[in-house]
DNA sequence: GCCTCATACATTTTT
DNA sequence: TGTATGAGGC
């Protein structure tokens, strides 16, 4: 241990070794925290506190494995295997699994995921007769999630005037049916969503004391990570666990709470030190991650917030290169900046594609970048988005063994009664929920007696819906005695889910097919896996619950050498020497939808700030002048965040699309620029062969931009320009929307428009950067 | 009840 | 741009 120790700066080592009491650990980005939380682990261990009574709350699963790979290298694999450490989510429906009959759950309950509470929510809505457009399902599900974390049940929500009056007042007088139909349907189906895990967790440690002093007494010691995204829910359940021994040692930065969306609480970590006696505040602010460029730079954006913790947060590292700020035209020119700016960095420094990310806001910013990252043929990653076990065809596959393990499962069921078509449709099923809710039992149940209810459907419809439950008890009999791999490959054999999907020879078909092939090969990983580890049984009802709790997909298959792209959420608690945030645009980031409060815009530049101090070399803010967005060009502002960085950090270049583009360059704006494109196009284009397959191209691209050209800055003087050669009333002639007349002309520098009005097409607003207009007249 | 086509709608972030 | 839902023909 003495040898870990040593490896700590004096900051570092005061809380690693503060072994008992509450204890708050404020981590600025990239300080060390988690070399303190996994040395502070291994730590009391030496000190001979058993694993067994050691409870570490991460974030992530990945989170959660990465610490325990690394506790493990310093005390040995069967110590650390005892540690109960991981998310919130996964750590409490292992508790739940275990106590759920005193809630009345069985064992093997479900989880929902999102879709299913949607899907769920959609119906009851539809049920309940109430207009789909002012009650949208997205919005009421939110609503009932943040009931759910701040802890009002159904019961409390009835309780409480001011709840009803709210939602009355905004025009959504039912919600709290909804909301008691919602929780009544979920418990009848034996499934929790997400905010259940905790909820419930809350509803067990309150009303059975026996149970509370059970875990109090077995987790000693407790460790959160992340402190300042925990919920009111999750604050809830590490106070009463803490609350006999107070060994509770919390860990986060203030600086970086970016979940409030999802219920998080910035408070949580702001009174910590109110909450418990004696509280020993310890700080960690030296940064060994970032060039001092960086660290400052995201130190001047985040002092513009008023609500945080003081915290200085320097570097002794080098200063670095400044940070670089690029403007382009369009989403497709930003991606191509970035493309090529990798490309080049590539050659030039000889480093490896996973050292860069591309961060963005929202997950739809990814295409562009996909696109300009393939046509270089650089290799990348996408990290989140739909993930894999949320595709329709995997779902599909998961719902099938949902079922087995839970027939009440309700969404489960109606996923695939009918899938692959076997003749039972809406009408069948709509009859069937019916009844169903008439006899308080689930639609499995009355599909079995179907002739001991009141259902009426014709002798073809009963036979077929008799077919299904067979077959769902078939697969039941064989899980007694297969494994998951076993089973699931029998399922989608005998389903029919798999000639489903090869029937349409569609590219979507072949891929989905590999999907499932794919699932199939994970199945067979982990029951591998599992025989391995001796206190796991490997069964059905875990895989499934892995499944649904699981974050990242992060079984790099194979090639590790990509770049990384994913959302700045996502990349919370990584980094990367390379960091490009991409889209640095008003109403995008920060979002339209986060710009009504104060709190919600310093939560965007606390997410900006996250974003910056990813990087350890090197940052790259972009951002365009028009973007597609709902496939529609629209005009964009650059974000108010780069002009809030100090601007001696910064290095503002001249885009290489106003090089490219500029009439002082290219003379003959209104003809053909194609010289120049070659500079953003493979020499070869990939050749598609009749069977299908993609040819490789062989030459590389002719990247490199001409290195004698001068950057022109875009000034006055390319407006005049422009307007002595266009003018109102002008006749011009688009390649694709023909001919038309000038309208008006407006904007200046780098977006100059014209509106044209076209003979066929109406009238469109065109960049003429970016036109290639014939003037005709 | 099934399938195809047309239209609407969506994009904030995720355990 | 891409998915999700509804109408209408079979």
């Amino acid at each position: 241990m003495e040898k870990y120790l040593s490896q700590l700066n004096e900051a570092q080592l005061e809380p690693t070794i503060q072994k008992d009491g509450p204890m708050i650990i404020i981590a600025g980005a990239g300080s060390g925290k988690t070399r303190v939380l996994t040395f502070r682990i291994a730590y009391l261990m030496s000190e001979g506190i058993d694993p067994f009574n050691i409870l570490a709350l991460t974030f992530t699963n990945k989170a959660a494995r990465e610490m325990k790979d690394r506790i493990a290298t310093i005390v040995g694999t069967s110590e650390a295997k005892n540690l109960w450490m991981g998310t919130f989510h996964s750590v409490f429906a292992k508790i739940l699994r275990i106590e759920a009959d005193k809630l009345g759950y069985p064992s093997n309950f479900t989880i929902y995921d999102t879709q299913d509470s949607d899907r769920l929510i959609a119906s009851i809505i539809k049920e309940l007769n109430l207009d789909k457009d002012i009650y949208k399902y997205k919005q009421v599900r939110s609503r009932i999630s943040s009931y759910k974390n701040s802890l009002i049940t159904v019961r409390a929500y009835f309780q409480n005037p001011e709840l009803i009056e709210a939602d009355t007042m905004a025009r959504r007088p039912k919600m709290g049916d909804i909301y008691k139909e919602y929780v009544e349907r979920c418990f009848k189906a034996g499934a929790m969503d997400f905010d259940d895990l905790l909820l419930k967790t809350n509803e067990l440690l309150t009303r059975f004391p026996e149970v509370l002093m059970k875990y109090q007494n077995r987790f000693k010691y407790i460790l959160v990570d992340e402190y300042q995204d925990t919920n009111h829910s999750q604050y809830l359940i590490v106070r009463a666990l803490s609350d006999k021994f107070q060994n509770i040692c919390v860990v986060g930065d203030d600086a970086q709470s970016i979940y409030a969306f999802r219920g998080a609480n910035i408070n949580n970590i702001l009174n910590f030190q109110k909450d418990y006696d004696d509280v020993k505040v310890f700080k960690l602010e030296q940064n060994y991650r970032s060039t001092k460029n960086i660290v400052n730079a995201a130190n001047s954006i985040i002092e513009k917030n008023q609500t945080k913790l003081e915290k200085v947060v320097w570097t002794a590292n080098d200063e670095g290169g400044k940070i670089i700020v690029n403007r382009s035209l369009t989403d497709g020119d930003e991606g191509r900046y970035v493309a090529s700016t990798i490309w080049e960095n590539k050659i030039q420094l000889h480093v490896n594609n996973s050292d860069f990310a591309i961060l963005y806001r929202t997950n739809a910013q990814s295409r562009a970048i996909e696109d300009a990252l393939r046509k270089r043929d650089i290799p990348y990653r996408i990290y989140g988005g739909l993930s894999f076990y949320q595709r329709k065809e995997i779902k599909d596959v998961l719902s099938y063994l949902r079922l087995v393990i839970n027939p009440a499962d309700e969404e489960a069921l109606k996923r695939v009664i009918n899938f692959p078509p076997r003749g039972i449709g809406q009408t069948t099923i709509d009859k069937l929920i019916v009844s169903a809710n008439g006899y308080k039992r689930t639609i499995f149940e009355v599909m079995k007696h179907i002739d001991k209810t009141d259902v009426k459907v014709n002798s073809g419809t009963k036979a077929k819906l008799q077919e299904f439950v067979t077959l769902i008890e078939s697969y039941q009999v064989l899980n007694q005695t297969a494994d998951v791999f076993e089973l699931a490959e029998h399922v989608t054999r005998t389903s029919g889910l798999i000639r489903e999907f090869k029937k349409d020879g569609t590219p979507e078909g072949v891929t989905r097919m590999e999907n499932i092939e794919e699932l199939l090969n994970g199945m067979k990983d982990f029951v591998e896996g599992q025989k391995e580890v001796a206190d796991t049984t490997g069964n059905l009802a875990e895989f499934l619950e892995d499944v649904a709790l699981a974050t990242d997909l992060d079984a790099d298959k194979g090639d590790t050498d990509h770049v990384a792209l994913m959302t700045i959420h996502l990349a919370k608690g990584l980094e990367f020497p390379y960091v490009f945030i991409v889209g640095l645009e008003e109403d995008l980031f920060p979002s339209a939808m986060s710009m009504g409060t104060r709190s919600e815009l310093e939560e965007e530049r606390r997410l900006f700030y996250v974003a910056l101090t990813r990087a350890e070399k090197q940052a790259y803010l972009t951002y365009a002048l028009s973007r597609y967005r709902w496939g529609k060009l629209v005009d964009s502002e650059p974000s108010r965040f780069i002009e809030e960085i100090d601007e001696q950090y910064l290095d503002i270049v001249t885009p290489i699309e106003e090089r490219r583009f500029n009439p002082m360059l290219d003379a003959d704006i209104f003809g053909d620029v194609e010289p120049n494109k070659i500079r953003f196009k493979p020499a070869k284009q990939p050749v598609l062969k009749k069977g299908g397959t993609t040819k490789e191209a062989p030459a590389k691209f002719q990247v490199t931009a001409p290195k004698n050209l001068k950057p022109v800055a875009a000034s006055d003087s390319n407006t005049n320009l422009f307007d002595s050669q266009l003018a109102v009333g002008n006749l011009v002639k688009h390649m694709r929307f023909g001919s038309g007349e000038v309208l008006k002309i407006e904007g200046s520098g780098a977006d100059v428009k014209a509106e044209i009005k076209f003979q066929h097409g109406g009238v469109k607003k065109l960049l003429l950067r970016f036109a290639k207009l014939e003037v005709i007249g």
